[in-house]
DNA sequence: CCCCAGGTCGTCA
DNA sequence: TGACGACATGGG
């Protein structure tokens, strides 16, 4: 792999374990759309960034060398050897299927408070609709964003977001979702559910911490830490986990206990990552 | 009209 | 603990 400016971009050549599709639309991540010229854009950290990859070149637009130490490099976690995860993941068939089909994705370093809102969203609700939502309060509540002759909204602070009701957030499609989200908003906005507090503590504590939250059940706590925190042996035990474990696997009747031993022996500090290469490749059919 | 969607909550045994 | 229906909304 190498980097290099060109042109005002920045550019990465050579195999570097990214594969932009299954990043984008694994469903870790719900805002960056494909453009008419097969780009990614989006925003993230409150920064733009349209990136698209042809061949083995990957390149991030208007990006210098700077910006990808101070911003992106982090986000797209590049201090993470996934070359090596995927050789240690490689223990079963099954495995080795799924990740020809998602060995390119990576769990993106995403913005904690982004994630706890999202993934609130995201319970009994399909990804088309989880990101129409997520863009209507980003048009409404977030800072307007100009880039490359577009305009684009950085995800609302909880201050921000703190201003919308109830009720407005209904109208965007929220569902009973909407009563959650204004709830931890509140909370988050007046430091009675501290963010920075949750991020210090360990992964079971700061589990409890969010499932104590109203709105946030096991597998939305599972995705915040993984998605969130980073927290990679946090496998979210979902639905298709459970198809997985029966239709690939052949073990029936797996409970959400039952589902986490499994992981844990399968895949140990690596069984989120795992989980969202069997999860793609499964979304895919495949 | 039905069913489903990266689930959670309350209730009842 | 474990099972089961309700819950808003929109698409198929």
């Amino acid at each position: 792999m190498q980097l290099r400016e060109e042109g005002g971009n920045l550019l990465i050549e050579g195999a570097c374990e990214m594969d932009l599709q299954s990043i984008f639309e694994c469903g870790q991540c719900f805002r960056f759309k494909k453009t008419d010229d097969k780009a990614y854009l989006g925003v993230a950290y409150g920064r733009p960034l349209k990136i698209d990859q042809r061949g083995d070149v990957i390149t991030l637009y208007g990006v210098n060398m700077h910006d990808w130490e101070q911003t992106w490099k982090s986000y797209f976690d590049f201090e993470c050897d996934y070359g090596a995860i995927k050789q240690r993941l490689a223990t079963d068939e099954v495995m080795i299927k799924a990740m020809e089909v998602s060995g390119g994705i990576r769990i993106l370093r995403q913005e904690l408070w982004e994630c706890l809102i999202s993934f609130i969203i995201s319970q009994n609700n399909n990804i088309p609709r989880i990101k129409k939502i997520i863009e209507g309060l980003c048009e409404n509540y977030g800072k307007k964003i100009e880039f490359e002759g577009e305009t684009l909204y950085a995800f609302p602070t909880p201050q921000e977001l703190g201003r919308a009701t109830k009720e407005e957030l209904a109208l965007l499609g929220l569902g009973y979702r909407d009563e959650y989200v204004a709830l931890i908003t509140n909370k988050v906005k007046t430091g009675k559910f501290s963010l920075e507090e949750l991020s210090k503590m360990s992964t079971s504590q700061a589990r409890s911490m969010l499932i104590s939250q109203r709105g946030i059940g096991g597998k939305v706590a599972d995705c915040i830490l993984l998605f969130g925190m980073h927290r990679t042996e946090v496998c979210p035990h979902d639905v298709w986990v459970k198809r997985i474990f029966k239709e690939k696997y052949g073990i029936e009747n797996v409970t959400e206990k039952k589902g986490y031993a499994l992981c844990e022996s399968k895949w140990g500090e690596y069984s989120g990552i795992a989980q969202q290469y069997l999860f793609y490749a499964q979304r895919e059919g495949k």
